[in-house]
DNA sequence: ATGAAAGCGCTAACAA
DNA sequence: TTGTTAGCGCTTTCAT
């Protein structure tokens, strides 16, 4: 019996990593349950194939084991992931987290998990961030790409893409439809009896929320006054204040919640009420709008549906279902306290 | 030569899917430049050890054809994925995005990707959410964790884990102090002359914010009546408003900011004004605390270094560097609009 | 209904 | 320095 001194014992045997128990594979089931491993393969992906008994004998050993399949495995044979990538510019902008949620939610029931990349709005980063994440899913999700329309088309060819506000050629895409929401704006402001708004434009004129607005305005008699753009931000929406405040505006309606906050802000600090003396709507309903003093009549966009037809229609590309398809989501106006009689 | 039906030859061929380019492979790099996979491999994973001509036309060869490694293969082989598990309560909670994109900023320049999922505060789902995010990262980082102590042991044992904000022997962790922050609040609110304070609890008793908020006032000479606990949601703050004005307290800390602005906005609907009348503190110091009107006084937690020690730990962990430790981060007072001279 | 075996793309011995 | 080769865990023909 060899001789151990004290304490040298754990440095000199190779020291176990924190994996505990090594990932138990197909194999391990198989010789639990008595059969060969393709039949295990079988019990997993298509159990109809497997007599009744024998599928119970290998889900049981599974389960003894804890066995779960192994993804890297899976996607090197199947060349599938299982997963879905979702690239958008800021996941900070509080407009995404629940797009986010609600992707996951119904890529979960269909057995993918959603791979969330954010690109920082770097249109530099972009495209590495695109690369590193087109490797590991099924297809993609880019929201507001800033890529060319050539390498959105190219990459296209390479894998399945869903565009989000975005428009090529021959890939699906899903379009934010603010037609319905600001049409009620106008109509809203229409009957508290305004007359003279401002819109406040945000930044990136591909994707101007003007037309539509100038449209609906005009049909409803509204004369409209446009400040900007500028860069979608809370600053914008309290410089964009002293503006309506000289003007004899008396409704605003904001890029977004953001800036319609900054509206709101400047315009308490300037000791003008609103809705008294001043009506503001913003757009997106994000979770600013609830909170916010008083609470924002806004635009909103629904998360859930925008979601979960995003993933859908991506899912129906990847199954070489969808050739070009364009889907609409629609908007509708949240009236609340900053919505009011026209005043002043 | 058969005969073809007019239209029944592209209903008969198998149907192109949208992959144009099939993936390329390393063999392909390797027949390009000559030279066999191994040395492909080696150029990319240990470049060092490949003549640098050789290396020049294999990297030539790869950025012609267009090679990236294929990330199954590279897991399958050797057991690691670059990827790190985040598993957070709710991304909805506006904390949380400033960290996600911190930590990816963070994984990236060390190659990671990070794989995000909302666990949606489910318990039930949490499990479910981690065994399937598990099979496809080196590592996890779990927020908050639901799962019972022996759970998260378990756990631990088979894969590299960082907790935040829970304890278990032996699981590193990273905890959030809020120490330094609720001391310069109580000192900020002395210093304006406050002496009745309230603090409106949030749920969890377990990460309970309530004994250091209590120390802390007491050693400042704060009276401080606690109201909840109750979930932290904004009508929390609504909810808790009502009971602040019908006590003689002038000051109002609040579970986080999200109550704090149910604070605010309650308290503007009863006249109360703030900071001229009660002064408000919220914590987290989330994109709500700058926005809102008063802008809101706030404990800030460092997303950026809250995130970068919790990947710099986990990715230590990972390599069997560390064991158990507890990685602290700070906190503190970020002074606006909402707090002022005491008043009433 | 079940088993045997090939091979997905890659890395890491081991040889040369 | 470079090449040959085994094999990671799984699915999927092809046999039986």
């Amino acid at each position: 019996m060899p001789l151990t001194l004290p304490g040298t014992f754990a440095t000199i045997l190779p020291i176990d990593d924190q994996e505990g128990s090594v990932a138990v594979t197909i194999r391990q089931v198989a010789q639990a349950a008595g059969v060969s491993v393709s039949t295990v393969s079988r019990a997993f992906t298509a159990p109809d194939q497997v007599q009744p008994q024998t599928l119970q004998r290998i889900r049981d050993a599974a389960a003894k084991l804890g066995y779960t399949p192994n993804p890297a495995a899976r996607s090197l044979r199947g060349g599938k992931t299982e997963s879905l990538g979702l690239i958008i510019p800021d996941i900070t902008n509080p407009f995404f987290p629940p797009i986010f949620k609600a992707m996951q939610a119904r890529a979960r029931r269909l057995g993918y998990t959603v791979l969330a990349a954010d690109t920082d709005e770097r249109e530099s980063d972009e495209l590495e961030t695109i690369t590193a994440v087109s490797k590991r899913v099924d297809g993609m999700i880019l929201w507001a790409s800033t890529l060319s329309e050539d390498r959105l088309a190219e990459l296209a060819e390479t894998m399945p893409v869903v565009l989000v506000n975005r428009h090529v050629p021959g890939i699906p895409e899903i379009q934010i439809s603010l037609t319905a929401g600001i049409s009620q704006a106008a109509e809203h402001l229409k009957a508290y009896g305004h007359t003279r708004c401002v819109f406040v434009n945000g930044s990136r004129p591909e994707l101007s929320r003007g037309k539509s607005i100038r449209e609906a305005f005009e049909a409803h008699d509204l004369s409209l006054v446009e400040f900007g753009p500028y860069e979608p931000r809370f600053e914008t929406g309290v410089h964009a204040a002293t503006l309506v405040t000289s003007s004899d505006a008396t409704a605003v309606l904001a890029h977004n919640d953001l800036v319609a906050l900054g509206v709101l802000h400047q315009l308490a600090k300037l000791g003008v009420d609103v809705p008294r003396d001043v009506s503001v709507i913003g757009i997106d309903d994000t979770l600013l709008a609830e909170t916010s003093t008083p609470s924002l009549t806004t635009i909103r966009i629904s998360a859930q549906e925008l979601a979960t037809h995003a993933a859908d229609l991506l899912l129906d590309t990847i199954g070489g279902r969808a050739g070009g398809r364009v889907v609409e989501i629609g908007s509708r106006l949240i009236p609340r306290s900053s919505t009011g009689p026209a005043g002043r």
